[in-house]
DNA sequence: TATTGTTATACTCTATAACTATA
DNA sequence: TATAGTTATAGAGTATAACAATA
């Protein structure tokens, strides 16, 4: 299907992105019922997890777990507060600083989620070992890392270039 | 981490569908950055391969294999049109179907795209040998086809028929 | 001035419902 | 009536830029 394009030399296989962005897609909208069906969804579920599993200093940590913007973060913030999920307060050492806590509605949502997740986790692996789970998982892992991989990057190392400020 | 929620067996390795979403979210962020850099778009990757590579009767099977509704796939069928990506005109054998056509701007877009994809491809595929990705693509399928199953769907009255298998 | 977070605004992708054109 | 497609509208998720509060 892409012999050569311009004398580029084409996979041997399939493209894996499109397989990849694909798979994605689908178990993405079927994950997204799921979710809903619990009363969540996406972002909400990955914000709840790193809400439980990690010691975020600030939102902005928080953001980066979860692979979102600042303001983006806030945004859903906003929604679960609203929701009764979360509170928000100043860091009394540094009240610059918002904590992020959850409330008990918020943990009954994080597992109801997570049960939801485990669902359709344990559907999805249907017919599949743990070795083979575990070998997808892997090989999933180093597809991200050659694409988080920045040192293919316009090299940022020179502070000639954008390091000049008055 | 889940070890178990309300009595629900988790899984022995972490959630794949938390690590598929992941690495299709980083993934695809980059396919983006790469796609919008030649000058498109997820959606129009899409369509222009099924347009190149799938004879749709009509635009809802154009849509169908894109796995997007009608009216959306419309909705980036304008903005190609307006582009100048694609033409479309009635058939006249039946003037209801919309034939939809790729312009000489659309193949030329078409291959800038597929060499980005390809380059994309094969950034991420770094690192990893063919079988291994013959593997990820047949496991990432596996996975697929456990979600597109739709057997689960009408009979939920027996919660265990499905606990064994084949 | 730098850091933390919010607000304002807008963009992309997607969907459903109502509509037009054709059969 | 049924089919093919479009238009109108809306909603979710995301982003950037400007802003306020705090240090």
């Amino acid at each position: 299907m892409y012999g050569t394009v311009n004398g580029v030399p084409a996979p041997v296989t399939a493209p894996i992105g499109v397989v990849l962005a694909r798979t994605a897609k689908t178990a993405g909208r079927a994950f997204d019922q799921a979710l809903a069906a619990a009363g969540g969804s996406q972002p909400i579920w990955q914000i709840l997890i790193s809400l439980k599993t990690r010691p975020a200093a600030n939102q902005r940590e928080l953001a980066d777990a979860v692979g979102i913007q600042g303001a983006t973060l806030t945004h859903h913030l906003n929604g679960m507060e609203t929701a009764g999920l979360v509170t928000r307060r100043r860091d009394p050492g540094n009240r610059r600083v918002h904590l992020v806590e959850l409330t008990d509605h918020g943990e009954k949502l994080f597992h109801r989620l997570a049960e939801a997740a485990i669902a359709h986790d344990q559907r999805m692996r249907k017919g599949l070992t743990e070795t083979e789970i575990a070998q997808l998982a892997g090989l999933l892992h180093r597809l991200a890392a050659n694409v988080t991989d920045t040192t293919h990057e316009r090299d940022r190392t020179h502070p000639n270039s954008d390091a000049q400020e008055g």
